[in-house]
DNA sequence: TCAGACAACGCGAATTTGAC
DNA sequence: GTCAAATTCGCGTTGTCTGA
């Protein structure tokens, strides 16, 4: 656990103590990396789970961690926003941070606590380089494709969709930040998990915005009757996952078009509607997904189900995880 | 000939400035 | 205080050089 980590418990455990009066005591176990807390007034002991950004993908990820939580679970983070605070509330998922919010639902003990605000400095301060948009790209087709990351960049630059100068760029960051040792010897992609985890953290922001092409209205005999490979169109999230999993039905639809997408729209007659059940992106790689002719790559299912924030759609997108994604993941 | 590296440039987003 | 124009900044692409 990393000093900013241990800053962020410390901070956000004494705005808690301010805004409640409680007393709080805090004690670290096995190697020292996890630490519980205890609220002495009510003999309640929490096993803390630390993550220093959140957003809804990210909520997502750690709310499945925390299902394998024994205890009782406490996230701690740096700062939720007032539209994440409402999701943290309707999981039930008990929060802190170091601006002193706070969501603790542990009967009979009940905190709610938000309106508080993070100076900004803190608040955008980065660890790390971020990746934009078109490193995004690039690490898609690296998690889609294991291996790839030996191949000639021109190669790689054609398969992600951006410019052979980015690739070399995307992977030199890659190399820097621990995900690619050695690669100038072709070295293999490392902490694929946790690289996983990045990328679908900033996918909704980064990357998800740039390609989004409309909404529109579409009803169920128009989805039935649809030839997505005459498109080049791959159904992505709730629909996706309806076809991999059998668990969801889907209230939203996503679809992932080729260069046809104003064919598309036209032969479909589409209504845009801002509020409107479809969703139509842009398709932004160039390989294909070997075993999912008619949806997306799982990795792009499970940011786009993360995204969301739906309690639904967070479990679904923890089976495709674990029936489908676990593969890619794992070193090889 | 091909792949990697790098500099220069274009473009769009963000920020600043100034007029009303 | 608001809005538009100007400026700045930085991401991503293109073109080209170098070395194997």
């Amino acid at each position: 656990m990393g000093h900013r980590e241990r800053d962020a418990i410390d901070k956000a455990i004494r705005n808690l103590e301010t805004e409640t009066g409680l007393k709080i005591r805090t004690f670290a176990f096995g190697d020292q990396e996890d630490f519980k807390i205890q609220i002495a007034d009510h003999d309640l002991i929490f096993n803390t789970e630390v993550r220093l950004f959140l957003n809804k993908a990210r909520l997502g990820i750690v709310l499945n961690n925390l299902r394998n939580v024994t205890g009782i679970p406490l996230l701690i983070t740096e700062y939720v926003t007032p539209e994440l605070m409402k999701v943290i509330e309707e999981n039930e998922i008990n929060v802190i941070d170091t601006a002193g919010n706070a969501y603790i639902k542990v009967p009979p003990l009940f905190i709610k606590i938000k309106g508080n605000k993070l100076d900004e400095v803190r608040r955008f301060r980065a660890v790390r380089r971020p990746f934009y948009a078109a490193a995004l790209q690039t690490i898609y087709a690296l998690l889609c494709n294991p291996g790839l990351e030996r191949a000639p960049i021109r190669e790689i630059a054609d398969l992600a969709g951006v410019a052979h100068g980015t690739v070399h760029i995307t992977l030199k960051e890659l190399e820097k930040q621990g995900y690619l040792p050695d690669y100038e010897n072709k070295g293999k992609l490392i902490n694929k998990e946790e690289l996983l985890e990045r990328w679908v953290i900033l996918y909704p922001d980064k990357l998800k915005p740039k390609f989004f092409a409309g909404r529109y209205n579409i009803n169920e005999e128009q989805i039935r009757n649809l030839d997505v490979n005459f498109y080049d169109a791959h159904w992505g999230g709730e629909a996706a996952a309806e076809k991999m999993t059998n668990y969801l039905r889907p209230y939203i639809y996503t679809i992932y078009v080729g260069e046809r997408q104003g064919e598309f729209v036209l032969r479909n007659r589409l209504r845009r509607d801002t509020q409107g059940n479809l969703v139509v992106m842009k398709k932004f790689w160039n390989f294909k997904h070997f075993g999912y002719p008619e949806t997306t790559h799982p990795i792009l299912v499970y940011a786009d189900l993360l995204a969301t924030g739906d309690t639904r759609n967070i479990e679904t997108a923890k089976l495709i995880y674990e029936k489908e994604i676990a593969r890619y993941i794992a070193e090889n």
